[in-house]
DNA sequence: AAGTCGGGGAT
DNA sequence: ATCCCAGACTT
């Protein structure tokens, strides 16, 4: 708490105009940067919540090309849009935006809304998204506060609290709602960002090319190596998976559709189990059980895969086998479908692997 | 307040 | 290996 200065006291006017006119001179040029539309806006704050900008810019280019509005999107199939998001990641995401797009649709006359207090009650419209699109697509003096965000106004007003705390963050919001520019907005909350993601960067930051240098608390003590302040997250948890690619005599393999709920709810998989609590003799029992195979053909993995997310790693093994006659068991659907269609599907990468690997051959 | 939810790029 | 990214939702 010692080193947190307030905004005002700090040469507001003059970090203002530093920062706007450094953000036109220097912003990037991106395919949502091509005008306002507020759903195109609003699709690319979704896309690029834990995701960078260069992972989302052929993500974004697609989805618009399938999906150029609000209402062909809202009337697409749900394999559609899970297809449109496969590989990118946390895709509770694209359900919740369809859920939202569907009721600016019917709710809204199809206007995205303007105000706060109506965006945030959108699924998947959090305190930052709602700024965003406030602030760029509307123009308001709303505050958008990313990790970007955070990063930057940590040093440059001192904050050494935990960024990782949600009454950090409100913290933020709070100086913003002083500190933005009420004339350009826009290029205010863009400015922050992009003065993150390109100077202002986590390691190494490029003081000396920054706009606000004379601003900064944190360049004039030296300690912009030393903030912001995050408190450590844990390991990453290891899980020992066997994952089956079961043909039949139709030149066909066997899929699954996950659960609706939970880690990659809704995308198509192999069949898998988590191993550790079972031998591998009620492992192929499991098999016959679930899935109604026979003929199992179990010799040594085919191909091993270790896959990483945030809190889970997945130890793949996949074993290959085959089945006459699948027995779909309660609450899962079962699919036998032809090599070549596999595409039409929305795998995890995880999964992806095996297509790659296993049945292409690399 | 802590846990869940993906994947990849930078260091 | 670790961090962290234009975070939101659930418990």
């Amino acid at each position: 708490m010692e080193l947190t200065l307030r905004c005002t006291d700090i040469d507001i006017n003059a970090f203002r105009n530093d920062l706007i006119t450094w953000f036109y001179q220097n912003q990037r040029d991106l395919p949502w940067r091509e005008n306002r539309d507020p759903y195109r806006v609003w699709v690319s704050e979704i896309m690029l919540q834990q995701t960078r900008v260069d992972t989302v810019i052929p993500y974004f280019t697609n989805f618009m090309r399938e999906f150029p509005d609000l209402q062909s999107f809202a009337n697409a199939p749900e394999d559609k849009i899970l297809k449109a998001w496969e590989g990118l990641g946390y895709y509770s995401r694209v359900r919740n935006l369809q859920t939202a797009v569907r009721e600016v649709v019917t709710e809204y006359a199809g206007k995205v809304p303007d105000t706060r207090q109506e965006i945030s009650t959108l699924k998947g419209v959090g305190p930052y998204t709602a700024g965003a699109i406030l602030s760029i697509a509307y123009n308001k003096p709303e505050p958008a506060v990313d990790g970007n965000v955070m990063r930057v106004l940590a040093r440059v007003l001192l904050i050494d609290e935990d960024i990782g705390k949600a009454k950090t963050r409100k913290m933020f919001e709070s100086e913003l709602y002083e500190l933005i520019d009420p004339d350009d907005p826009s290029a205010f909350n863009q400015g922050l960002m992009e003065l993150g993601a390109l100077v202002c960067t986590p390691t190494s930051p490029g003081c000396l090319l920054c706009p606000v240098q004379t601003q900064c608390g944190a360049y004039f003590e030296g300690k912009q190596a030393e903030l912001p302040v995050k408190a450590k997250k844990k390991k990453a948890v290891p899980k020992n998976m066997a994952a089956f690619l079961i043909r039949n005599d139709h030149d066909e393999v066997l899929i699954e559709k996950r659960p609706e709920k939970g880690l990659l709810a809704g995308l198509w998989q192999f069949p898998n189990f988590e191993l550790g609590e079972y031998s591998f003799t009620e492992l192929e029992q499991g098999l016959a059980t679930h899935y109604g195979v026979r003929d199992y053909n179990h010799n040594e993995a085919i191909q091993k895969i270790e896959h990483v997310f945030s809190h889970i790693i997945w130890n793949i093994q996949v074993f290959e086998g085959k089945a006459d006659t699948v027995e779909s068991t309660e609450g899962t659907v079962l699919k036998w479908v032809k090599e070549e269609d596999l595409e039409q599907y929305a795998f995890p990468v995880s999964h992806q692997k095996i297509i790659t690997h296993s049945i292409r051959g690399d």
